[in-house]
DNA sequence: ATTAATGCAAACGGTTTGCACTACT
DNA sequence: AGTAGTGCAAACCGTTTGCATTAAT
């Protein structure tokens, strides 16, 4: 017998949350919740819009970044800014967690609150400034593009 | 008797310095070097550009950015992003460090590479992602907002 | 004389806005 | 019918670029 984990986020239900808030649900919000849905960890607000379009290719901008800050303000998305400044929106429910942002390669990985804990707590308690966790960034070199260097 | 200590970046040299590199040195350079010179910390590249057209108003978008390039590139300056994704550099050689950045009151203020030490270390240890101190940023809620959202 | 740097003006890219129109409820 | 959402087009903002001109060496 395998075990099948529910979806980490229940997509399919937000559309109807959508109106059960006095909102609608058009099909334009309906393709960029599949989108969403097809998303893992994070996104820019551009990376959304090219992937509705891919689906659908009279997307418009304002409505996809119209329905992002929707959906943040009910608490399906979080952004925050990459190293190069863009948008970078979160998927949740994943857990939420911190990046480590490669300047060279771009690339991008995740980290878990529990290895950024200490650093956190200790912030909270001498300054009393509350972190949001997953708005954090650290950017750097990663292993394989230090290697690279080395090599050369 | 007073002592007085060198002043922290020999912003005067730099001029020097550009010349000595084949490079030139300009009045708006000098311009660029003396509202550097008076900056403390990290200033966006809009707000360099402001303060030189209040000593010069002819002062042009294209040689200021152009200008922050060159000193980055000599290692005068580094940039990174802030939370709300702009351009900011840091004035070195002060002591590199991270920023704590309150998300409501847009306040920012410095973490010295010792309270982030751990996390820093963890992080290059078990991931050997070499992590650039001087541009991580940490966002959240400053003591001051996290108050008065209480009161509130 | 050489060539780096400037200033202009235009373009960029991602994001936001105003407004008339459409379509969900 | 009422109003939330859409699409367009234009504006936004910080930043970047090409190119002819200027000026530092």
């Amino acid at each position: 017998m395998t075990i099948t984990r529910q979806p980490i986020a229940a997509w399919s239900e937000v559309h109807d949350e959508l109106r059960s808030r006095g909102l609608r649900g058009t099909p334009q919000r309906r393709l960029i919740l599949d989108v969403l849905a097809a998303t893992r960890g994070h996104v820019t607000g551009s990376e959304i819009l090219e992937r509705c379009r891919q689906r659908d290719p009279e997307t418009t901008p304002s409505t996809v970044y119209r329905t992002l800050d929707v959906l943040e303000e009910l608490g399906y998305l979080q952004h925050s800014h990459g190293a190069d400044g863009r948008e970078e929106y979160h998927v949740l429910p994943e857990t939420e967690h911190a990046h480590l942002q490669c300047e060279q390669c771009g690339h991008s990985s995740e980290i878990q609150p529990a290895e950024v804990r200490e650093l956190v707590q200790g912030i909270e308690r001498s300054r009393g400034f509350t972190v949001h966790v997953g708005h954090l960034t650290i950017a750097g070199q990663c292993a394989a593009c230090t290697e690279a260097a080395i090599d050369s």
